[in-house]
DNA sequence: TTGTACGCGTTATCAG
DNA sequence: CTGATAACGCGTACAA
């Protein structure tokens, strides 16, 4: 019943312009709009095929014209009458007619399709804030609702592979997202060889070469936290990376350097984690147990830094006042941690509908927007203080 | 190169068996072997057009046979002599070629897809572990490759529906999962009434009628918790639950207030909370602030327990001496609040692996295969413990 | 504006 | 049985 009352509306807004250039129809209704019994208004139509989709030569004969000019009509392009338009949207309408995409795709060889693969760690998977919000992103930059999103999930580089190739080989996406990008990343190239367009989502300042980048300069986070550390006494400022050879997990270990550097502060010591909570207890510990322990922490995420608060509450020391402790991603919890979380903060939404924007353009030959990101932002929460302890350098 | 090699090891398998029932073959090559040079190969073919994808009719012409012939051999349907279709593959080989996925689409109505659509707050976007799950576990359900996920983030109920129509419309999807089913849900019905099959993924016991329901029986794991509880001495045990109208959200209810009956404990106070931190927090206040306030909360997840241990320490009271604190999901965050938290463990993954085979099934009109989902776990870690407070039942 | 070939497999029909 | 022919699914594009 809801669907007859929109199809009413929606045969009453058909009234024809003049033929400037029009935008394409867009119609909403299921395919079907007679399922069960015929319904009254179908009788007064042709030829009434209950369980059969119309198609476009349906159209054209109610309509008393040909296929092309269906076609015409529903694309918005020019050169039809305000008759003939008219004509063709009335019986489309009667007819709940919409265009088959399967028959687009097929003779306008795409697919109306983006693709992204998500390759995690199982247990990072449940919580790595990034791709639930990039993905949000993206849809709300494939907004015209004109493109679908093609998502496939792996647990490891010989499967990330094999998905693009599935991406390409089956046509199952016009271009793609690569993200996490790493250090003398391949997959670019091989996008390439595949065909695929693709859109790399990586820190501001990464030069792939080829693809364009869409990126968010992270590191001006990380520095924030450095200069805030500094500016509350902190002398020894450690970082526990993520994964390395990601090229985010070294812009941000570089950013946390050179800020030291810049402040003229000695150059902290370095742990290599791999972004879980396990991993980020123990570098943590790590620092911990040096003859000289930091008194701040920055971490490459906000779940080792958790972990870090916890691993300290655990060996007696108080936050922020014995350690400082700095995340990274600000995840939904950050602000109930005991004490709350300081960290960085990115709009990946922004980055998200961006990267979606720009793809789809690629994808259709257009000049890609410009983007322009929010900035990266530094939220100040409980877990960073005064150091209590008196250091002035070594102790 | 890589692909070269592939090539090569793809033709030696390709010995025919007899004409027995034949599996479906699938090579793995790109799609256009050769790219830029004509590789020394192409060559000895027939009509080397370097740029261009083959058909099914080249390779039928090379191969000497009909279309219908080709189409069979790559079907694995019998009625094929070994000789025709040792050329068939051998042509399909030296071509590089591979069925179009779009021209199958088409002519079989039948994308090979399947859709989810998630609908999140977009706070919970970020920090509900579920999606991420069970997006995976449909990977690993889907793993015969051959089908592909289509994913739609949406934020109200309105463009829920909006992008079921869309993936009927334009048959984006042959089957669709549905999840976070709601009470008197009006979902199931429309689409149905879209021609789109469905998986229903709720908890054991609901019973929507008609389409097939995947659940686990999470309600256990709350029922153990409450066990738990009063097996450390607890009388008074509140229940914050999340957002009204969900099954799931009043599954753990009656769970909870079901185990507190069948132990004859008095039923504590429930406040409805809607997931998020802030809901949790706010829940935990007005909890502990009644005139007996509760020594133990069971929350409908772990985002608002988290909230709700913050909460405690903010007022002073001690977890889990003062105040114990069960949650629902078991975050990777878990182990790491301080003190940790002790929850439910639903796995999700297997979750989402039974869901995506059932729906395959169905669209292909097989008989879905058994489902049998592991347990629910029950994870006790410190945030629950002995109650210091006297508990005799008043105070 | 229209006719029509085309994109690419699938499948029913029919002959060998 | 094996295999070929042709119609079909549904728009798009180009020539007329």
């Amino acid at each position: 019943m809801m669907w007859v009352n929109r199809l009413r509306r929606a045969r009453r807004r058909a009234q024809p312009d003049r033929n400037i250039v029009i935008k394409p129809v867009y119609i909403d209704y299921p395919c079907e709009v007679s399922t069960a019994e015929p319904s009254p208004t179908s009788t007064a139509g042709v030829e009434s095929s209950p369980s059969k989709r119309a198609t476009i030569g349906d159209v054209a004969a109610r309509a008393g014209v040909s296929k092309s000019t269906v076609s015409f009509v529903v694309n918005g392009r020019p050169g039809v009458s305000a008759t003939s338009r008219d004509r063709v949207l009335r019986a489309a309408a009667a007819l709940g007619w919409q265009p088959s995409a399967r028959a687009r795709a097929l003779s306008r060889n795409r697919t109306q399709a983006v693709g992204l693969v998500i390759r995690r760690d199982p247990e990072l998977l449940s919580t790595d804030p990034f791709f639930p919000q990039f993905m949000a992103g993206i849809e709300i930059g494939l907004a015209a609702r004109e493109y679908s999103l093609v998502l496939q999930v792996v647990g490891d580089e010989q499967s990330e592979r094999a998905a693009y190739r599935r991406f390409a080989r089956e046509s199952r996406a016009d271009g793609v997202f690569l993200t996490d990008l790493r250090i003398h990343d391949t997959r670019p190239e091989e996008l390439r060889e595949l065909g695929l367009t693709a859109v790399i989502v990586a820190p501001e300042g990464t030069e792939p070469g080829g693809d364009p980048t869409i990126g968010m300069n992270d590191d001006a986070g990380v520095r924030r936290a450095v200069h805030h550390l500094h500016s509350l006494g902190h002398q020894h400022i450690a970082h526990v990376m993520g994964t390395a050879g990601y090229v985010h997990t070294e812009a941000r270990r570089r950013a946390w350097q050179g800020a030291l550097e810049e402040l003229g502060l000695p150059i902290g010591t370095v742990v290599t984690a791999d972004f879980t909570g396990a991993s980020g207890a123990r570098a943590t510990h790590e620092l911990l147990d040096l003859p000289q322990p930091p008194t701040a922490i920055v971490y490459g995420n906000d779940l080792m830094a958790i972990a870090g608060i916890s691993v300290a509450a655990d060996r007696g020391l108080r936050v922020p006042d014995d350690l400082s402790v700095v995340g990274f991603d600000d995840i939904p919890l950050a602000p109930y941690t005991v004490p709350p979380l300081t960290t960085v903060r990115q709009n990946v939404v922004a980055w998200g509908t961006a990267a979606a924007q720009t793809l789809v353009a690629l994808v259709e030959g257009k000049q890609p927007p410009p983007v322009d990101l929010p900035p990266v932002e530094f939220i100040v929460r409980g877990s960073t203080g005064r150091t209590s302890t008196r250091d002035t350098g070594s102790r």
